[in-house]
DNA sequence: GTACACCTTTACGCAGCGTCAAAGTCAATG
DNA sequence: CATTGACTTTGACGCTGCGTAAAGGTGTAC
């Protein structure tokens, strides 16, 4: 049995436009061409459009298809293995992007507060990705990859209690700091006080602490414009105020 | 505190492109541009690219994020409502999709057998899509929704058991009816036995039996390219005899 | 012969940018 | 003051998997 592009394509339930495509990325080629030009398929193509179709159902982009029936050795299982471990992360941000969403939802329906919001689960991961995404970078470079991955993995393992206290802690570093921006004076008691503060907000995060890194963070708090922008945004100066008032807690010279 | 592009980009962690984009699509334009034609970006558009990448980190299209951020009077809870709903049937289809190809894998390393596959729970699903998709419209066509629609309630509500049982008995006429095609006489004994096979495997997806949808069903065998193919596989002629089979089988005239 | 269904290639469009390319601008340096 | 290097601009192609014309040749039935 013989078939032009549009007996196979009823046959197999596809588009004409499929099959042309698929003759032009070359994963399935027609048997041979009619006097006229036409596209003629034998039945070995049936069975392999089968066969396309069949890992297309599946997901498996059109790419990795060619490589699972141009090569007859290719490991079909290994390949749909693969397959699988990232539709499984797929489905994880996918749960992650629900999660968000609902809770969103929540939030504009009054039904949870503003804390609440933060406490969710799923939330957690994000903040991890977005850090990683954000600032991984540069504090991996400066710290190196040990202290961020310790830094991930003690967040991940947060309770939620743990969670409340480092977000209460959070805000209580930028009130003090607020407050004591005003007075002028990094080396006054409620400066030092914030930047106590900021310590204790810090080893939630990192598995150890030192006065080097503190005060390496505090002059990235300055260095960095995203980092300066989140600090001066009430208040211009306010990184650098922290900045000077970290050196001073430490002991250490600028 | 204005921002070029790129200062813009650092701050929020995405790229001048991104930005660029966004103002050609009109969904976040500069507050000026510079004597010298840069973009000059200020608080009010920081605070609404903030906006957008929220709602891009939940998955909203930008489409739908220009919507909701240039009409302030946009129901912004509406539209994740609708988006959650989309969310949901992806996680649908992608935990059907995860469940056919953790099948594939079994299938492949003999951990299940063919009939097995059949069984599986997400397949039935696939089924009804598959049918629908393929012979739904011209079936509708034929024997209107109502028929349908009572067919797939019937494959959704079958059993496992039944399951086996309509499998059984799509071989069994598969088997029968190739036997009694080599005898070559639509009226003998085994080709009768045949249409009579067929009938009782077609009543498990009817919920009504009547003679003229049996006949009209058979000539589409013969019509349809697809059933001609699917039933002329082994050897050709097989959905003509077929036809006369059911044809005297039900007493009715061509 | 002519109507009509079928075939061909060519090419734009879709979402959301990434990635050059060519050319102008700004601030700091020698 | 000129050069350098970092920054900016617009323009345009590329990616996935086809849908959807457009413009033209082919097959066949009446």
């Amino acid at each position: 049995m013989e078939y032009t592009v549009q007996k196979l394509g009823r046959l197999a339930g596809i588009s004409t436009r499929t099959l042309r495509y698929y003759d032009e990325i070359g994963i399935l080629k027609p048997a041979r061409m009619s006097s006229s030009g036409y596209r003629i398929y034998g039945q070995a193509e049936v069975d392999r459009l089968q066969q396309i179709l069949f890992y297309r159902e599946l997901g498996v982009s059109l790419d990795n298809i060619k490589e699972i029936v141009t090569s007859p050795s290719f490991d079909g299982a290994k390949a749909l293995k693969e397959h699988r471990e990232q539709l499984l992360d797929k489905r994880k941000q996918l749960d992650l992007l629900i999660a968000n969403v609902e809770k969103t939802i929540a939030l504009s329906e009054g039904r949870m507060t503003m804390t609440d919001k933060e406490k969710f689960e799923g939330f957690k991961q994000q903040l991890i990705d977005d850090n990683e995404k954000k600032y991984g970078k540069e504090i991996r470079e400066k710290y190196g990859d040990e202290t961020v991955d310790k830094s991930n993995e003690k967040l991940k393992n947060m309770t939620q209690e743990e969670h409340n206290e480092v977000t209460r802690l959070a805000n209580e570093v930028a009130a003090t700091l607020a407050e004591a921006f005003k007075l002028g004076d990094p080396a006054g008691e409620l400066a030092q006080k914030a930047a106590d503060l900021h310590k204790q907000w810090l080893t939630y995060y990192w598995s150890e602490y030192s006065k080097e890194a503190h005060v390496g963070l505090a002059q990235m708090y300055v260095d960095d414009e995203r980092f300066k922008a989140y600090y001066d945004e009430k208040q211009p100066g306010t990184a650098e105020f922290l900045r000077d008032a970290i050196y001073i807690y430490t002991g250490l010279k600028k």
